[in-house]
DNA sequence: CGCAGTTTTGATTCATCTCAATTTGTGTGG
DNA sequence: CCACACAAATTGAGATGAATCAAAACTGCG
């Protein structure tokens, strides 16, 4: 538990001009669908990227809110801790996708992202942003887009948390991962996990060794094939009917 | 299970001349902070009040989406559900909240929403809002603050589902009614519950019969008093330690 | 006043957690 | 380069909290 937290360098990270119109993830990321002129104003505000390596916090819950920041290259998770004790990964994110968004609503951050393998990040100075959206519609909109495809995001975490059993949540995480590592133009079917299998659990509502024994039930299937990190899976479709019983619901 | 479903009343509900500013929900709504001539301005944009009966929906998951919807009086609920049939509650909204977020990102809703009881409601057609919003720096960093306010709050829900037991959870969930109805000004320790057990069940991931039995149980311990809807909470501070067990973790 | 929907309560089953031991993998320093 | 220490993952056995199945009681609506 609390893997890398005694990860607290104070280090930043390098700082490198981060340029949204030479970025390959534009059409994935917050610019999405701005005009060529559009693209060089946001090229402008975008406050620089900034790298991190593994275990290191891009923020804090408690850090004051200034930036959202987009993923450019690695993996991160975001996970929030109460006073009492208990800890709730509630997102992995990956190249093109959007952190920091829980930190508008009271100018603070209100939970941890943590690099969970060396990676970078645009940073995207919130009160520029809006200033900007103001100006370029498309801009504010698809901000707007982001913000509810996280929430439309969590009802979906809502649903496997409240109505899936075990072996049906790993296969939807499976099954999403993969299909955002398609988007990215990686294997569908085969990839590495980044997070340990108590961050799986953690995200999953489940203890480190449901999850462990999720992966072996599956491989016995051969649904897939796990090696430590590595996951390999072999049945697409019939992952996805541990997620779908044949009729209704109750398999 | 599935209460209210034959209410299929396509009537859209009397119409009816809304105004943010003679409204005495101002303050907790969207038009939070606006000044006088920019309120007068949301006013012209309100696309008029909508009533509805107890069970008719405001909206149906795969609607088009148009508007946001702020709640005028009344009790909704907002539920997902999948073509295997499962089916998740994922929020209670009442006076003062916003519904339709989750239809932004892909321009159709994605959830249903259902009053509870006789409610109203004002519709804010979002083209509009988008504009007005780029006009009105205030109200478009409000709108911000209200999208990402649901975002923590989904979080909040991750982390009851993900981490909490029966009692915990809905000791959590009285909690969060009781601040919620205590900021409308009515009483934080008595109020009438609008849903169902199997609705409160479906929202904290267990079933109706560990809804009932964990109610029996408070009411035992004299925390609450039940009776049907009917509830008391006859000891705040004790009911917050179900939730923070007296040490860390496992009381 | 009766009926349908809702709620309560009990007995039993089952999935996941807990505790514990072992194996595997990873990074470090001799 | 190998050995060691530590972190992560697997696997097993048993405990437990919530689900399931079932029946009875209550409520309020028509």
């Amino acid at each position: 538990m609390h893997a890398n937290v005694k990860n607290v360098i104070p280090i930043s990270g390098h700082s490198l001009k981060a340029a949204c119109s030479q970025c390959n993830l534009r059409e994935l990321c917050l610019p999405f669908g701005l005009e060529e002129s559009d693209m060089a104003r946001m090229d402008t505000m975008i406050g620089g990227g900034r790298k991190l390596k593994r275990g290191q916090h891009l923020y804090r819950a408690g850090d004051a809110f200034e930036s959202l920041f987009a993923v450019k290259a690695g993996f991160f998770k975001t996970d929030v801790l109460t006073e009492d004790g208990r800890d709730q990964v509630t997102g992995f994110q990956m190249a093109g996708e959007i952190l920091g968004m829980d930190g508008i609503s009271v100018e603070v951050h209100t939970c941890n992202a943590v690099a969970l393998e060396d990676s970078e990040v645009c940073m995207i100075p919130f009160t520029q942003l809006e200033a900007l959206s103001s100006e370029i519609p498309s801009l504010q909109h698809h901000l707007h887009k982001v913000m509810s495809r996280e929430i439309v995001r969590d009802h979906g975490v809502m649903m496997l948390l409240g109505t899936m059993r075990a072996e049906e949540r790993l296969a939807a995480f499976l099954l999403n991962l993969s299909q955002r590592f398609t988007a990215r133009g990686y294997s569908p079917s085969e990839f590495h996990l980044r997070m340990t299998r108590e961050e799986i659990g953690s995200y999953l509502g489940l203890k480190l060794e449901t999850v462990s024994r999720a992966f072996s039930r599956f491989q016995d299937e051969g649904l897939i094939s796990v090696q430590q990190k590595h996951i390999r899976i072999l049945d697409i479709p019939k992952l996805k009917t541990v997620l779908t019983p044949p009729d209704g619901r109750i398999g």
